[in-house]
DNA sequence: CCCGGCATCACCCGAATGGCTGATGCCGGG
DNA sequence: CCCGGCATCAGCCATTCGGGTGATGCCGGG
């Protein structure tokens, strides 16, 4: 069988070397290129069709996420593998959404890197022991959290700063609906005050993401 | 002259596997060992004495920045370089204080990167370009932000939702000394009420790393 | 030696907050 | 067709906040 074609994806060039450095060095692999964004990513991809695509998720200009969305909506079937540094991400699921066939943690051993890309490369979907089980959770779990639009709306003024009163005119509601939106926001975070609903918000990744 | 020593700190395999690449290829380096993790690093670098220590910041299992710190009390004169991922850290400072000679970002280019350690070797302070320009309006300003240790405990627990009351209870102080010190949280980050201080708090990094 | 920052405390007061009860209209799913 | 979730609104009320003013003690740097 011909060598699984790779796309190395990363922001940083330290990361990238490495990890050409180890699939160069063993056999059954060979790098086609390398980015160190979402939009380069997304061409070489369409020009390449490399096997599997190695990604970091957090990248300055082009974000990873919306790389992998781009890449499924154009139909290109090269396999994209998330290799995240840290598992404390709340993007986890959404790139799984959006199409990529595996995540792990840039810490995982090497083998189980080159297994995870051999995966991949086959079609099947791979995950970091620490990733799948928060999936599983996640799932078992019908979403505590999710608050309905105008709670997050209202939710994120608090965040400002903004007081009950300018929240309603600001939305043009009144401080009465603003009361009742954050005491309903209160009880699905689970907390008793605005300022721990911030908190969790951005414990959460409902706030944070500007 | 002869080679220059390293020691390469990083809890990511595929960090360290790419330095020791890019350093072994190079004539000049010599990789004497690597660490995954603080404690590792200061009994290694006890032991081999590297000319400089190549190390990131972020950690599981003994900090580097402790790292730094023993070393220094311990006096062993390899030179630090931190080596880190983000540059919106808020240990740089920190860290040079505790005594690293050099701090730049995983993105910089290779040959930024060997010119930094010929200089740390050299005893010469590098800095990132980006990490530069914060420390100097770091001087340049009297630190706008940087949260008294009472003031950072008393936001903390204002995140959980803590009244100024239980918050009290909980620092053995009295109801009036937790409102100063939120005043003095308020005016530092330039907000009016908490919901906002704890949002500054997450925006800025203050809090969020549990 | 004095000043500034930190940490501590007190008292007052008006405004904002959070809980509670209750109500209306719309929409989509069972 | 009814129920639950969303979005809207009202009024009451005890508590909590946040601002302002003022004060003390300690420590470290200039």
């Amino acid at each position: 069988m011909a060598d699984i074609s790779l796309l190395l994806v990363d922001d940083h060039p330290v990361v990238r070397n490495g990890l050409r450095g180890m699939f160069e060095s063993t056999p059954g692999f060979t790098v086609l290129a390398e980015a160190s964004n979402g939009i380069e990513a997304v061409e070489l991809a369409a020009n390449l069709t490399p096997d599997v695509i190695l990604m970091d998720l957090r990248m300055p200009g082009g974000g990873g996420l919306d790389a992998i969305t781009e890449l499924t909506r154009r139909g290109i079937r090269s396999k994209v593998l998330v290799l995240t540094t840290w598992d404390t991400d709340t993007d986890t699921l959404p790139a799984i959404e959006a199409g990529a066939t595996g995540y792990l943690l840039k810490d995982a051993p090497q083998d189980e890197l080159f297994n995870a890309v051999r995966q991949a490369a086959a079609g099947r979907t791979v995950l970091s022991p620490a990733v799948a089980s928060r999936l599983v959770s996640a799932v078992r779990s019908p979403a505590p959290s999710p608050l309905a639009a105008r709670e997050r709306q209202v939710l994120e003024l608090v965040a400002k700063g903004t007081s009950n009163r300018d929240i309603a005119r600001e939305l043009f509601i009144s401080e009465a609906t603003v009361k009742t939106h954050l005491s309903h926001v209160f009880t699905k975070l689970g907390v008793t005050d605005r300022a721990a609903a911030v908190a969790k918000g951005y414990e959460q990744g409902i706030l944070g993401r500007d």
